[in-house]
DNA sequence: TGCCATTTGTTATGTTGTAACATATCACAC
DNA sequence: GTGTGATATGTTACAACATAACAAATGGCA
C-alpha cells in the first residue's frame, strides 16, 4: 500500500500535464475513476497527491478557480505568476524578477515577512483577443 | 423589500470593518443571525450583499482563504496587495505602484489583456516577528 | 517474526457557494 | 391612485470543494 501514494501522485501529475489546462480535484478524480473503471477511488486520495505536488512544486494551485495545474517552469524559486484567460480557461504560468522583487520590497517597507505568493491575473489572453477581434 | 439588499449590505460591511480582519461568509451570516436574534437569514442573501461589496471596491475577497475584508484604502484603482499573517491572522492591505507596473508590463510582453489581480502574499508581520523573537 | 511507525483507503461530514423559484417591492403608464 | 411588469429579495434545496477520523495495509527494524 505505501508505494501506490507516489504512484497516484504520477497519474495525477499526468492528467494535468495532458490536460495543459486547469482541473479540479472533482475533475481528475472522475478522469481517474474512469480510466480505472470504478468508482472506488476517493477525495482524500486525490487531495493527498495534489498536497505532495503542489508542496514540491510539481503542481501549483490556482487559488481563484479552486483548480491545479502542472507547473511548466520546472524548478524555478521565483513567484509564479498565473495569467488566467476568462474566454478560453488557458493558464499561462509566468516567472518574473521584477514582479518578484517589487513584492519583496514592498513587504520589507512594512516589515513583513513573505513565505508564499498567489499572484493571479484575470483576464484575456492573446489568442482570443485576435479571436473576439475578427 | 427592494431597498432592504441595501441595508443588508451596510450591516454586512459594518461587522467587517468592525473586525478589521477577514470573515467568511458563513462568520458573518452567524454574527447577523446573532444580532438579529433569528435564523431567518439565508446564505445566498449574505453572498449577495457581499457580491454587490467587492463588485464596487468596498470589499476585497481573499481567495486563498476564502474570506472577505473591508476595503481600507477608499477609491483606489491600483491592484491591492493583501498581506495576510499567518499568525494573526491580521491582513494589512496595501496599494503599491512599482507592483501594478511590474504586473502590466509582464503582461504586455505576454499580449495579455489583464481585468482582475489576485496578489495575496503569506507570512508573517511585523507585529508577530517581533513577539516570536521575544 | 513480531511490533511499531507511517501511509493509504474509506466513510462520513464539514464548509463554501449557487440554482431555482416564490414572493415582495418599486416605477411608471394610464 | 391603481394595475402591470421589471427587478430585487427570501427561501429551499442542492452542488462543489475539502477534510476529520478511523480502519487497514505496508514496510522497517529490533
Amino acid at each position: 500500500m505505501r508505494k501506490q501514494g507516489h504512484e497516484t501522485q504520477k497519474e495525477v501529475l499526468a492528467i494535468l500535464l495532458n490536460k495543459r489546462a486547469p482541473l479540479t480535484a472533482y475533475e481528475i478524480l472522475h478522469e481517474m475513476r474512469a480510466s480505472q473503471g470504478s468508482d472506488k477511488l476517493a477525495a482524500p486520495t486525490i487531495y493527498r497527491a495534489l498536497a505532495a505536488l503542489t508542496g514540491d512544486g510539481r503542481a501549483h494551485r490556482i487559488e481563484s478557480t479552486n483548480s491545479y495545474l502542472a507547473c511548466t517552469h520546472e524548478g524555478h524559486e521565483d513567484t509564479a505568476v498565473l495569467a488566467i484567460c476568462g474566454d478560453c480557461g488557458n493558464v499561462e504560468e509566468q516567472v518574473d524578477a521584477a514582479v518578484t522583487s517589487s513584492l519583496e520590497d514592498l513587504a520589507q517597507t512594512n516589515g513583513f515577512r513573505p513565505e508564499r505568493h498567489v499572484i493571479e491575473v484575470h483576464g484575456t489572453c492573446g489568442d482570443c483577443i485576435r479571436k473576439d477581434a475578427s
